[in-house]
DNA sequence: AGTATCTGCCTAAAGCCTTTAGGTATCGGA
DNA sequence: TCCGATACCTAAAGGCTTTAGGCAGATACT
């Protein structure tokens, strides 16, 4: 009986590949131990239960998600960052969708202190600094990038552009520069 | 043995109600069994599957959230329409959250051309007639205010909000309004 | 009214998922 | 080499889905 070497680290590795294969919600402890040619109970070693799984997969893909947005984000500012970030969410997702699926998991309060969750608050914040925002308005504008990207990525992931004209990614173009002039529009007058 | 006097109507509602109650992924044939006091195997002369059940709920929820729309829509137009629009979406999310994540739900594309999602994309474009935008943009437009309500309400109901100044509501006014300044800016040259 | 049919809900059973309890075999260190 | 720790296993209980087939109210026809 040759030990199959299961860690929690393999084991969410595993859950994220098998989360883009056939959709975040499908990934079970039975279905990653068919993967592991593994009983079933023997995964309940390395993780608490069937949840713990599936917030391991979500802190592993919050991690993967703001590493690369970092990456796009190095030596740029103002449009150039707001697309850079806009393109590295959106890539993200086509790229893997389950995982982005098991980002947007409700974490407890906690949970999502400790994770990454906290880098992308930075980094959004970081860009909208190129735009001259005072402090509520700031804030505002964090939640609508949020809601933008968030919304339209999902709305793109589950199909609704597909059939029509104009190609969802002219849209894309199209909804960047928007909320960059939008930005713009709602800087403070400048100080010259 | 007296009789339930189960029918789908009445099955979707219960559904949609249990919805709201545990959220939309805990709404189960079992569960609407329990609550109608009757044994599960019962519903099954009246549903086909687990899944006809949630698209029911979802085509219900969709045309209620339609109704309520098309009525605070009625008599409004430009800015004034565009708010009415954004607060019926949302309003109707934090009364109903489990019916709005039903109305999320994937539906193929001959189930979604027949349901009221064709209305709500009707409802958009007719607000954005206020705006004058040439056609490629009023696509753009569509998806960008599909995307952040969508995107706004996901993440408001996830509780992403919660712990921070300002309030949501807040925050809601000030993206309706960008909104509404945004699309006046792309109208196109007024031909006065 | 009496009977025949039909339909609504039931029991039974199989298959898959989760989770816990307790057993056995393997690996690494003394 | 042996011994403890640990990795994986068997067994079992409980929940959800779905199908097959049965009994009894409800409906319809004479």
């Amino acid at each position: 009986m040759v030990r199959a070497g299961l860690t929690p680290e393999r084991l969410t590795l595993a859950g994220a590949e098998l989360a883009d294969e056939v959709g975040f919600d499908q990934v079970t402890v039975s279905a990653l131990a068919r993967r592991f040619d593994v009983k079933v109970a023997s995964l309940y070693s390395h993780l608490k239960n069937s949840q713990e799984l599936k917030t391991r997969i979500a802190l592993f893909a919050l991690e993967e998600l703001a590493d690369r947005v970092a990456d796009s984000l190095a030596g740029r500012a103002g449009k150039d960052a707001l697309a850079a970030f806009a393109d590295a969410y959106r890539d993200y997702a086509r790229e893997h969708p389950g995982r982005y699926a098991a980002a947007r998991l409700r974490l407890d309060p906690e949970t999502a202190a400790a994770s990454a969750g906290v880098r992308h608050a930075q980094m959004t914040r970081a860009i909208l600094r190129g735009y001259d925002l005072t402090e509520p308005d700031q804030t505002h504008a964090v939640r609508m990038l949020g809601s933008v990207f968030h919304g339209y990525v999902s709305l793109e992931l589950a199909g609704g552009f597909e059939h029509s004209a104009p190609d969802a990614r002219e849209s894309w173009a199209w909804i960047v520069d928007s909320l960059d002039a939008l930005l713009r529009n709602r800087a403070t007058p400048s100080h010259t």
